[in-house]
DNA sequence: ATTATATGTCATGTAACCTAACATGTCAAT
DNA sequence: ATTGACATGTTAGGTTACATGACATATAAT
């Protein structure tokens, strides 16, 4: 077993997801309804979470913190991604790409700076990996 | 926060510690009973492992597979500790330690090497963290 | 002012966990 | 062969943690 799969590896009950990220439920639940997150699932259905999941919703967080909107945050965490996105509704979700980036771009332009390498404070959880 | 603090950080339930592991829920709760770990808990009173519960657990599965009884396992796995053990009843501990100590010696001499380095696959889990 | 976004809160159902008790298979001592 | 200790299985009944869905609300965008 690799690095790899030891951080895709579902662990985490939701409660304890909560105390590592400082984030409610509700929050976390919603993230994944809008497919910024993919945690698996217990056969009773409920959310188990890796540690890729964990890191995820700490930098979803950064992102927040730095006034993105889900929209927003969606597009670059995809951006350093493999796609696994359902490229289905490419046309529709273009266009809505578009829209949500040009608003993006706009509030990076009344924020400069804010974008630059967004401070990543991933490697909170990935130190308990390899170095 | 450093690894110690990682590694001994209440992260899973016991759920995936059986997956982890391969333990049934009735052995690590009978192995807590008798002292081999410590396991945190919930304000729920639901049980809550570390890295370090973990690794312990791989380690007694070991331990039990070489046919080490419990008593056995106890002494070895203090052995590199700085204990925490109520030393309270050390007077009738101690007499039930002599009594199991012999009892793991004959055993010892029965299948000889057993006991040699045991192999110790610890790290298993250690991998999670720096090397 | 209206709508969209993100999150809080509440209700209700179920999964996962808890302890306690009793059962069972194995082994060692009598 | 019988007894007893050990380690684990199994069952029962209770509690905690998590599930979804609906509605409420504050803030921000239009």
């Amino acid at each position: 077993m690799n690095d790899k799969d030891r951080r895709s590896m579902p662990l985490f009950a939701i409660g304890i997801v909560m105390k590592l990220t400082e984030l409610t439920a509700r929050q976390i639940r919603y993230y994944e309804e809008h497919s910024l997150i993919h945690p698996e699932r217990t056969t009773g259905n409920q959310r188990l979470f890796s540690f890729n999941d964990v890191d995820r919703l700490l930098e979803i967080k950064d992102y927040l913190d730095k006034g993105l909107n889900i929209a927003g945050i969606k597009l670059l965490l995809n951006e350093d991604e493999t796609k696994q996105v359902s490229q289905l509704k490419m046309t529709e979700s273009s266009q809505i790409s578009d829209k949500e980036l040009r608003r993006i771009l706009r509030q990076e332009l009344n924020e400069p700076g804010a974008h630059k390498k967004a401070n990543l404070r991933q490697g909170d959880l990935a130190r308990f990996f390899s170095r």
